[in-house]
DNA sequence: AGCACATGTCTTGACGTTGAGATACTTAGT
DNA sequence: ACTAAGTATCTCAACGTCAAGACATGTGCT
């Protein structure tokens, strides 16, 4: 059997009993990853938090952090990989030089464009922070057993694909 | 094996070689998922803006809905059931109000309290809003068979479990 | 070369949410 | 009854994000 019931439960009841002539099981499968994705943000943020950044700045480092050397990517790169406006990024990378975590560089090849490079300093607290931050990950997904990881992250995968196209 | 690679997976690949000391694998889970509500949220919300809401007013609706006659809650019980401020709720109240869906009725219990009231245009208005939604979280499924949905529900169950209590 | 269109970054105003606090009312204990 | 603590709702300032647009530079076509 399925396990215990959770708040989404008592959702598709209240459906069933209103609006009998629908099939709401979607919203089962989609209530519950809006609200565990939901979960997961405030929890993920308390260990950022923790290193003074915010959930969007944690992501610029990150993302230059693993780029790998010399950690330095465009505006553009940056706001693109994590799916936010342009506008947004700006901010993010106005926040970050103030803390110089990151640095505007001119771009030689194009002088439209800017570098967002990790300072030294930037480098450090990102190497730690992840650090501290996949070790929180693991704890909070603790409860599921290898084998259901993996089909989960299978799941989430075939679902994803037919939005990144 | 598993299916095509999607953009977590380049992600992992780039922590692999510059962190190869740690084992990221839990980002790929949890990127997965907070990338997937991302999408879904946004798909959804295309439905919503058909009929003039915005997410967090279609929530409100859906909720007095489906808590079945007389069709009003108090708006402590709303903005705890769907996880957001007393403030939130507040305004998202406002507007539904200005748009004549729901009323304020005070209640004759509490003299603190107030009752949301879902008018009979907010009825008739989330009646069919909910239709078109349904049918529309159908088709953002369809690509998974119906066992894979009902794995993808458990294991979303049980992750959820872990922070609902 | 010259011109039109595309691209990169930043600016601006508006928006929804948050969290702390204010106010009014209720409940429980003495 | 009275008081202290709790509860319900709203207010307010701050914040991060977005979408549209401005401006500068780059690219491709004739």
């Amino acid at each position: 059997m399925s396990g215990r019931s959770d708040p989404v439960d008592k959702i598709l009841a209240q459906w069933a009993k209103e609006r009998p002539d629908l099939d709401v099981s979607p919203m089962g499968l989609i209530g519950r990853t809006t609200r565990l994705a939901h979960y997961l943000r405030k929890a993920i943020g308390k260990v950022f938090a923790e290193f003074g950044l915010q959930p969007g700045e944690f992501d610029v480092l990150a993302t230059l952090r693993r780029s790998g050397a010399p950690y330095q990517l465009s505006p553009t790169e940056l706001f693109k990989s994590m799916m936010v406006s342009s506008g947004t990024m700006t901010n993010r990378i106005d926040r970050l030089e103030a803390m110089d975590l990151v640095e505007r560089v001119p771009d030689d090849r194009d002088r439209r464009g800017t570098l967002i490079h990790l300072t030294d300093k930037g480098f450090d607290l990102i190497e730690v922070a992840v650090t501290a931050h996949v070790s929180n990950e693991h704890r909070l997904l603790d409860v599921l057993e290898d084998p259901e990881k993996e089909q989960f992250s299978r799941l989430l995968s075939k679902l994803l694909l037919t939005f990144e196209d």
